[in-house]
DNA sequence: GGCTTATCTTCTCGTAGCTGTAAGGTTCGG
DNA sequence: CCGAACCTTACAGCTACGAGAAGATAAGCC
């Protein structure tokens, strides 16, 4: 499999995988004679290991973590439940945050006429 | 006012003073002959007003389109409007994709028993 | 005046996680 | 056997700064 079927399966663009591969994340399994990265079954679901790890918003050195824990027939599953709640309180505080930025805006918006005169309570909170 | 005033009125770093002046966000208004920046109450509440939109998530871009308006006698709320409802909505798009990441995750790590040994449905979801 | 220290300047590099582009080699279909 | 489609490396760019270096200037103190 050449690195574009690798990355069709995988669900993933070919730079992403170029670029897994670069930092070693990902490594291509092998090469054929003229250079070309050749990637097999197992490479790809580590592919899609990744693609779901990074979709709930691990960062990279989080999912090589979590890849090297994959691997590793004598994890404990405290360890990986350690990360994933971290990642968890992560979501939660950002939601926090959000929340707050968003019931700010959403006074200011309302209490905006929305018209074609200057006067503005957002431009008043914020200068 | 020299920046390191200037940035502490403002409630910024000096650092990102002096970056905003050199995408000619804020400029200092003038400088010393020694090429010194001096910062001046209007740039102050320039700053003061950028510090805020940032809280709010808006973009550099943005935040330049904001102040503009926030300039112009001219201005219509409803351009102000425009640009805040485009925020709060993007506020909004995030806050979805916060809550399904963490529906998931809490669902994934609250069936993790946690111990040591390998099993897990967290790795079993990623794999 | 002179000495030390604090502050200022510009400059470049680094961050995260890719994406875009250029210049060139390889492979494949007709 | 030729052009298209693929592959390679290498480097620039994105956001919004932060770190650190090297050197000029200012300020405080005696």
């Amino acid at each position: 499999m050449n690195i574009s079927a690798a990355a069709l399966a995988a669900g993933l663009p070919v730079k992403t995988v170029r670029y897994y591969a670069d930092i070693a994340l990902v490594k291509a399994p092998s090469r054929t004679n003229a250079g070309y990265r050749t990637y097999n079954d197992a490479a790809v679901r580590k592919l899609i290991f990744i693609r779901r790890a990074r979709e709930f918003g691990f960062s990279i050195e989080e999912c090589r973590e979590l890849l090297g824990l994959y691997q590793d027939q004598d994890r404990s599953s405290a360890e990986v439940k350690r990360i994933a709640t971290k990642r968890l309180q992560e979501i939660e505080i950002k939601q926090r945050e959000l929340q707050s930025l968003r019931d700010e805006l959403t006074h200011l918006v309302s209490s905006c006429r929305g018209d074609d005169r200057p006067d503005c309570p957002i431009m008043d909170y914020l200068g």
